[in-house]
RNA sequence: GCCGGAGUGGCGGAAUUGGCAGACGCGUUGGACUCAAAAUCCAAUGGUAGCAAUACCGUGUGGGUUCGAGACCCACCUUCGGUACCA
C-alpha cells in the first residue's frame, strides 16, 4: 500500500536536494553543446509574483529541463528588472527607501518562485539596482556617449500644472494629472538622447537572419517605418525661402493643390510679420501643445487647421502657387514636419481638401476622386500630370525623382518612423547618468575608475517642482569636480529610464560576478547569443528593440561577438481571471500564485497552467481547471500500485508509448505544452484499462512528465527504486516504424459528406477501399440511381466520391 | 486612428496546416460505493427530430474559391496587446 499523495513534503524535499546537489548550475568550462534560454526577468513590484509569471516561466522551465536531458549545458538564469516608477511612488507613498522595499520585493518574488520548483541557475542571479550590475549600465552608457550616439536635445515632458512636477505618460490620463486631476501641458527640457535611428536599417534587415515569431518581426519593422520617397523643396511666393517637404509619392505631385505645416513649424516664426493673422496661428499652436501625437493623427476625428494669410507656396513641377495651411495632424517629429497635400489620392488630404473646399485633381485613373481619395493606386495610370500622363505609378515615381535631382529641386530620401530614444528622466529610482558638466570643458564622462556613480540618500524623492530630478537639491553631490581639468563641475542629475538595465542584463548572466568587465570576452564566446528568448508581446517595440539596438552597437566595438543577440524569439498570452477579465486588484480577482502551491502543490500549478490553453494565447483561470490538473497527478500517484518487474511493454502499449514519445518531444520543441499534457493523460487513461504496467513503461511515463510536474515524478522515481535520480536520466527515444498502426478508419464521403466509415489496411489502394465502401449501405444507398462524375483518393485520409 | 493578434459546445480548449469538427480537461446528468456527505470509480454529454439505424443544422457576420473550408480570398463586427516616460 503506498502512502498519500502530499505535494508539500515531496516539493520541499526534492527542492532541497536539488539546491545542495547544485543540479541547475551551469558551467562555463564544460566540453558539453551550450544552450542559452532565456525568460524576461520579472519587475520585483510589491503586488508579489502573478500566476502570469508562472506560465512563461514553466514553459521554458520544461524546454531547459528537456535540454538537458538530451545532452545541453543549458544556462537558465534569472533575476531582478528593479529600477522604476511604482517602485519610487511605492517608497514615497509609504515614507520607505526605495532600496528597502526593492529588498523586501526581491526576497518575496524569489521565495516564491523557489517554491514553483524552476530550475533556474540561482548562482547567477542578477539586480539591475546593484551598484555592482550598474556600474556597467554606466560603463556602457558612456560607450554610447563616447561614440556620439548619446546627445542632449530639447524634447517635451508631461507638466501638471498643479503638482508641478513632470508626469509619466502613464500618470496622465484624458489630459489630466492622475493624482490631482490638473492641467497637464508639455514642456520643454534639455534631455539626453539615444540615436537608434542610426541603426534602423540593420534592426529591420538584420531581422531576416534569425527567428523571431512572425508577428513580432512585422511589428518591429512597421515600428520603424521605414518609407522611401523624397525630400522635395516647394519655395515661398516672393521669398527666397524653401519649403521642404517628403512624401512617398512624387508621383502625384501634379496633383498638389495645397501644403501643411505642423503648428510647431519654424517658418512661422521667422515670418511672423508676414503672417497677416499670426494670432489666430498662435491661438491654434497653443491649442495643439495640449495634444499629444496620438490625438493628433486620429482618422476619425474632424480635421482642424487655419490657412496662413499671407505667405503663398509654389509647386516645383508646375510653378502654380497653392495655399499653406497650419494643422496638427502634420508632425514635427516625422518628415520634415511639411507636406504637400495630394487630396486626389490620400484620406487625410482628401477630408481636409472638402473641409476647407479646396481644389482635388485625379492625378492616377481608377478611382472617383469627386467622392474619396483614391488610394489604391499600384495598377493606376498617371493623368493631368504632363510629362508623367500614361505612365505608370511606379515609373512615373521614378521619371520625377530623376527630374527633380536632376533640377536640384529635391533628392531621393528614405524616411523612418522611429524616433531617437529620450533617455533622461527627472526620478529618483534609476541609474545615476555619469556626467559631468564642467564649467570650462563642458560634458565629460566620469572616468572608469570612478564607477558607478551611485545614488546619494535624499530625504524626499519627488521630482522637483521646476521639472529637475529630487537629486537636484543634493548640493553636495551635485557639485564636484572635473575629471578633465579639475575645476568646478555639476553632476547630471538625472536618470536613466527603467530600460537601460534590461538592455543587456542576458550579457551579465554570462559572467555574472566578473569586476574586471561586464563579461569576460572567452564566456560570451561560448554562450552567446542567447539561443531562445521567451517574453510578452507588450515588449516587442520597446524592450526588445531597445535591447537589438544596444547589441549592435556594441557589436561594432567589437564587445561582443554577434550581431544579434537572440537567435529565437517567442511570446506568451496573457493569464486572465475567471469569466475573460484582467486580472486587477480593483476586480478582487488576483491569484496569487503561493496560494495555490500551498493548497494544490506546485506541481498541480505547473502542470495547470500549461494544461490551460495554447500557450501564444490568453486564457482564462479556473479553479476547477486546478482541481483536474491536481485529479490527474493523483491518478498518477495511483498508478504506482500497477507496476511490475519487467523490461517490456506492457500488453497491447508498444504503439501507444511510441507515439506519445515522439507527440511530447515533439510538442515541448514547438510551445504545444497543452496538447503535450494532454498526451500525458491519454496515455494515463490507456495504462488504467490495463492491470500491471511494466517498469519499463512507468519508467518512460515518469521521463516525459518530468519537466511539467518535476516533483511527483522523481519521488515515484525513487519509491520505484527505479535507479539513482530521475534529474540525472535520459529523455527517451521512439521507435517511428511503432508509431502508427497497420490498420486505420478511413471516412467515405459523398459528395463531401461523410457517410461511413471503412477499416481498412494504411496501404490499401483506391480499388481495395472501393469495394469495402460499397459493400456498407449507407454507401450504396446514397449512389443508387446516380451517376459517379469524379471520385478524390488521398491515401490514408479520404476517399470521396462525387455523383450527380 | 495606426501597427500586430484573437473569435470553435454550458466553460478552457483540440484539429497532423485544405480531408471524419469538438481530442484532453472542467462542468452537468445518471449509476456504483456510503447510514449520509466528500473523495473515488463507471456511463452519457454540440443542437433539432427519431425507439433506433440515421438525417438535417453547426467553428463571430455576409459573400466567394474548392470534390471538400474552422483553416484560403474579399468585406464587415467584436475583442485583446502596443502606440515611444507603466514594465
Amino acid at each position: 500500500m503506498i502512502r498519500e499523495y502530499n505535494p508539500k513534503s515531496i516539493e520541499e524535499k526534492w527542492q532541497k536536494i536539488w539546491a545542495e546537489d547544485s543540479v541547475y548550475e551551469a558551467s562555463n568550462n564544460s566540453d558539453k553543446e551550450k544552450y542559452y534560454i532565456l525568460v524576461e526577468f520579472p519587475y520585483p513590484s510589491a503586488d508579489g509574483l502573478h500566476v502570469g509569471h508562472a506560465r512563461p516561466y514553466t514553459a521554458l522551465d520544461i524546454v531547459a529541463r528537456k535540454k538537458r536531458y538530451e545532452g545541453y549545458n543549458v544556462l537558465f538564469p534569472m533575476g531582478w528588472d528593479a529600477f522604476g516608477l511604482p517602485t519610487e511612488n511605492f517608497a514615497i507613498k509609504n515614507k520607505i527607501h526605495p532600496k528597502i522595499v526593492t529588498e523586501n520585493n526581491v526576497k518575496n518574488f524569489k521565495k516564491q518562485l523557489q517554491s514553483i520548483g524552476f530550475s533556474f541557475d540561482w548562482s547567477r542571479e542578477v539586480n539591475t539596482t546593484d551598484p555592482e550590475y550598474f556600474k556597467w549600465t554606466q560603463w556602457l552608457f558612456l560607450k554610447f556617449y563616447e561614440k556620439g550616439l548619446a546627445y542632449k536635445k530639447e524634447m517635451p515632458i508631461n507638466w501638471c500644472t498643479s503638482c508641478k512636477i513632470g508626469l509619466a505618460n502613464e500618470e496622465v490620463v484624458n489630459g489630466a494629472c492622475e493624482r490631482c486631476g490638473g492641467e497637464v501641458v508639455q514642456k520643454v527640457k534639455n534631455q539626453w538622447m539615444l540615436k537608434i535611428t542610426e541603426y534602423a536599417d540593420r534592426l529591420i534587415d538584420d531581422l531576416d537572419d534569425i527567428d523571431f515569431l512572425n508577428s513580432v518581426s512585422t511589428q518591429q519593422k512597421n515600428w520603424i517605418g521605414r518609407s522611401f520617397g523624397m525630400n522635395v523643396n516647394f519655395t515661398i511666393k516672393d521669398k527666397d525661402e524653401k519649403l521642404e517637404i517628403f512624401t512617398t509619392r512624387p508621383d502625384t505631385l501634379f496633383g498638389s493643390t495645397y501644403m501643411v505645416i505642423s503648428p510647431e513649424h519654424p517658418i512661422i516664426e521667422k515670418y511672423r510679420t508676414d503672417i497677416k493673422n499670426i494670432e489666430e496661428i498662435e491661438k491654434y499652436r497653443q491649442e495643439a501643445s495640449k495634444k499629444s501625437d496620438f490625438e493628433r493623427t486620429e482618422l476619425v476625428k474632424e480635421k482642424t487647421g487655419v490657412k496662413i494669410d499671407g505667405l503663398q507656396a509654389i509647386n516645383p513641377a508646375n510653378a502654380k502657387e497653392m495655399p499653406i495651411f497650419v494643422s496638427d495632424y502634420v508632425l514635427m517629429t516625422y518628415g520634415t514636419g511639411a507636406i504637400m497635400a495630394v487630396p486626389g489620392h490620400d484620406e487625410r488630404d482628401f477630408e481636409f481638401a472638402t473641409k476647407f473646399d479646396l481644389p482635388i485633381i485625379e492625378v492616377v485613373e481608377g478611382g472617383d476622386v469627386t467622392k474619396e481619395a483614391f488610394t489604391n493606386t499600384e495598377d493606376g495610370i498617371l493623368v493631368n500630370s504632363e510629362f508623367l500622363n500614361g505612365l505608370n505609378v511606379k515609373e512615373a515615381f521614378d521619371k520625377m525623382a530623376d527630374w527633380l535631382e536632376e533640377k536640384a529641386l529635391g533628392e531621393r530620401k528614405t524616411n523612418y518612423k522611429l524616433r531617437d530614444w529620450v533617455f533622461s528622466r527627472q526620478r529618483y529610482w534609476g541609474e545615476p547618468i555619469p556626467l559631468v558638466n564642467c564649467d570650462t570643458c563642458g560634458w565629460v564622462p566620469v572616468p572608469e575608475d570612478q564607477l558607478p556613480v551611485e545614488l546619494p540618500e535624499v530625504e524626499n524623492y519627488q521630482p522637483t517642482d521646476n521639472g529637475e530630478s529630487p537629486l537636484a537639491e543634493i548640493h553636495d553631490w551635485v557639485n564636484t569636480t572635473c575629471p578633465k581639468c579639475g575645476g568646478h563641475a555639476v553632476r547630471e542629475t538625472d536618470t536613466m529610464p527603467n530600460w537601460a538595465g534590461s538592455s543587456w542584463y542576458f550579457l551579465r548572466y554570462i559572467d555574472p560576478k566578473n569586476n574586471e568587465e561586464f563579461a569576460s570576452r572567452e564566456a560570451l564566446d561560448y554562450w552567446m547569443p542567447v539561443d531562445w528568448y521567451n517574453g510578452g508581446m507588450e515588449h516587442t517595440t520597446l524592450h526588445l528593440l531597445y535591447s537589438r539596438f544596444w547589441h549592435k552597437f556594441f557589436y561594432d566595438l567589437d564587445l561582443v561577438p554577434n550581431p544579434e543577440p537572440f537567435n529565437k524569439r517567442t511570446a506568451h498570452g496573457m493569464i486572465l481571471g475567471e469569466g475573460n477579465v484582467k486580472m486587477s486588484k480593483s476586480l478582487g480577482n488576483v491569484i496569487n500564485p503561493n496560494v495555490i502551491v500551498d493548497e494544490y502543490g506546485a506541481d498541480t500549478l505547473r502542470t495547470y497552467e500549461m494544461f490551460i490553453g495554447d500557450f501564444e494565447k490568453s486564457a482564462a483561470w479556473s479553479e476547477n481547471g486546478v482541481k483536474g490538473a491536481r485529479r490527474f497527478l493523483e491518478r498518477v500517484w495511483k498508478l504506482q500500485e500497477n507496476v511490475v518487474d519487467g523490461n517490456e511493454y506492457s500488453k497491447g502499449l508498444e504503439i501507444s508509448i511510441n507515439k506519445t514519445i515522439k507527440k511530447i518531444s515533439h510538442d515541448f520543441d514547438n510551445l504545444k505544452f497543452n496538447t503535450g499534457v494532454a498526451a500525458l493523460m491519454e496515455l494515463l487513461n490507456e495504462f488504467n484499462k490495463q492491470d500491471k504496467i511494466s517498469k519499463k513503461d512507468m519508467e518512460t511515463y515518469l521521463q516525459l512528465l518530468n519537466p511539467v510536474a518535476p516533483h511527483i515524478t522523481e519521488e515515484i522515481w525513487d519509491n520505484l527504486e527505479l535507479g539513482g535520480r530521475l534529474y540525472n536520466a535520459q529523455w527517451p527515444s521512439y521507435d517511428e516504424s511503432k508509431t502508427v498502426e497497420n490498420t486505420i478508419d478511413m471516412p467515405v464521403q459523398i459528395n463531401g459528406k461523410v457517410r461511413a466509415t471503412v477499416t481498412i489496411a494504411r496501404d490499401a489502394d483506391k480499388e481495395e477501399l472501393k469495394a469495402k465502401a460499397l459493400e456498407e449501405e449507407n454507401v450504396s444507398k446514397f449512389l443508387d440511381g446516380k451517376q459517379i462524375v469524379k471520385e478524390i483518393f488521398v491515401p490514408g485520409k479520404i476517399y470521396n466520391i462525387v455523383v450527380k
